[in-house]
DNA sequence: CTAGCCTTGAAC
DNA sequence: GTTCAAGGCTAG
């Protein structure tokens, strides 16, 4: 059986496109810029531009700017802290972990796609090759987003690169507890030891295939975050950690950007001309937050801010995750009231139901998308339907969910714009920005 | 300077 | 002993 599919889409470098060779860096990449970005950093090179720092960079032209693939390598995520200051050969670095959960969530994703590998086949796929559309998903924000920098540009220029001590992994790694301690160990990542837990005969409806196959790599989502938040921190000379609040909302910021992408690979908005982001906004920011709420220890790990779950007096926060949090507790309830090993894995599946809830969410209370609501929904159910037989009102447990979701959703709005008001939100806040535009839209 | 291949070595 | 992501080497 031919996997292609899926698979070719997985390995090619975010850089350049070529194929990746393996994890550099931080992230999958190809050889050549592995070898360019360890160069650059290693030899603490300086590049210009000869045009307006935003060439294209592929396989065929990556050689012609340097400086725009140096800028392209740090945006998609790859790490300064992983080229070793003192040159050290061998041996593995703080990413190992990192490395290993990302495959392991690759192959669940692998998984779930042969599972109906044969009606994928047999059915053309519901799309065509997603050509970013960078225009389109401008339009489609009622605030300018820059054409072709995908993530703000907080890098400047190369300062960066110069101004910072590019930190070797081996003090840290020998010396120091505080930042690699157990609770970022192997043991402790949800779904570190997964393998393969597809149910057999699982049968994944095409429509939450397409979801799932348009959802952004996560490690590299992941890898943005964190150098963000790290050149964040730095810049902030005089305040050594980042509050939780100021946290979250660079989490949100780069959300944003994450849907941004994802809305250009979306089916349905490629037959929509209207406006869906803002409405859905405050929803899918709350389930991208808590998605990294599985894993604030890893991404703190790497930030040297406060970790998420660190005791804080903020009440919605606690909230939502209280929300959150039981909803996870039923699932590991329920499934060890069956008798079946549970796993952390299956609460990873969970994942593939948020995939699903956001376009559900998004796509609300607009005319052309009652029939694709209707599509959403009944792929929705025939996946749970299939993916747990023994909790067959499971759909409609998550149905119910929705009201919740929504007033959290309206409080943690309100609650951003008291902070706005307040003057707590970091400058530059995109979502604060969208949730003006929404306000004003109305 | 580039990029493919080689060597190294801690984690497993 | 094996892995595989670091750094190193060197034609082109």
């Amino acid at each position: 059986m031919d996997y292609s599919y899926d698979t070719d889409l997985e390995e090619l470098c975010p850089v350049c496109g070529d194929k990746v060779s393996g994890y550099h860096y931080g992230l999958l990449t190809c050889e050549s810029c592995k070898g360019f970005f360890k160069r650059t950093v290693q030899n603490n090179k300086r590049y210009t531009c000869a045009e307006s720092q935003d060439c294209n960079i592929d396989k065929t032209q990556r050689k012609r700017c340097p400086f725009c693939r140096f800028q392209k390598c740090l945006n998609v995520g790859m790490r300064l802290e992983a080229v070793r200051a003192d040159r050290m050969r061998g041996g593995r670095n703080k990413f190992g972990p990192m490395y290993k959960r990302d495959r392991a969530l690759k192959q669940q994703k692998k998984a779930l796609i042969r599972a109906s590998g044969l009606k994928m086949e047999a059915t053309p796929p519901l799309m065509s090759s997603p050509q970013p559309d960078y225009s389109f998903s401008t339009a489609l924000l009622s605030i300018p987003i820059p054409a072709h920098t995908p993530l703000p540009a907080q890098y400047p220029a190369y300062p960066t690169l110069a101004s910072h001590a590019i930190k070797s992994e081996y003090p840290d790694h020998y010396t120091s507890s505080e930042h690699y301690t157990c609770a970022s160990s192997p043991e402790s990542v949800p779904g570190y030891t997964y393998v393969d837990q597809t149910p057999p005969g699982l049968t994944v409806p095409p429509l939450v295939l397409e979801f799932v196959r348009c959802e952004q790599d996560e490690l590299q989502v992941q890898s943005k975050i964190s150098a963000h938040l790290e050149q964040d921190t730095r810049l902030a000379a005089k305040q050594e950690r980042l509050s939780t609040f100021g946290l979250m909302c660079h989490i949100a910021d780069q959300t944003l950007f994450s849907i941004v992408e994802w809305a250009r690979s979306c089916i349905f908005f490629k037959e929509l001309k209207v406006i869906l982001i803002p409405s859905s906004l405050p929803l899918s920011v709350l389930m991208d937050c808590f998605h990294f709420t599985l894993l604030p220890e890893q991404v703190c790990s790497h930030t040297h801010v406060t970790p998420i779950h660190t005791p804080d007096v903020n009440p919605l926060k606690t909230n939502i995750y209280s929300v959150c949090l039981d909803s996870l507790k039923d699932e590991v309830h329920s499934q060890k009231k069956i008798n079946k090993s549970c796993h952390w894995a299956d609460i990873l599946s969970k994942r593939y139901y948020y995939v699903t809830l956001r376009y559900v969410k998004l796509l609300e209370n607009q005319p052309y998308v009652e029939s694709m609501y209707e599509q959403v929904n009944a792929a929705l159910l025939e996946y749970t339907l299939c993916a747990y037989p023994q909790f067959p009102d499971r759909f409609s447990q998550i149905l119910l969910r929705f009201p919740e979701l929504r007033a959290l959703s309206t409080q943690a709005e309100d609650y951003l714009c008291y902070k706005h008001l307040s003057g707590e939100v970091p400058c530059n806040n995109l979502l604060i920005e969208m949730l003006h535009a929404k306000r004003t839209c109305i």
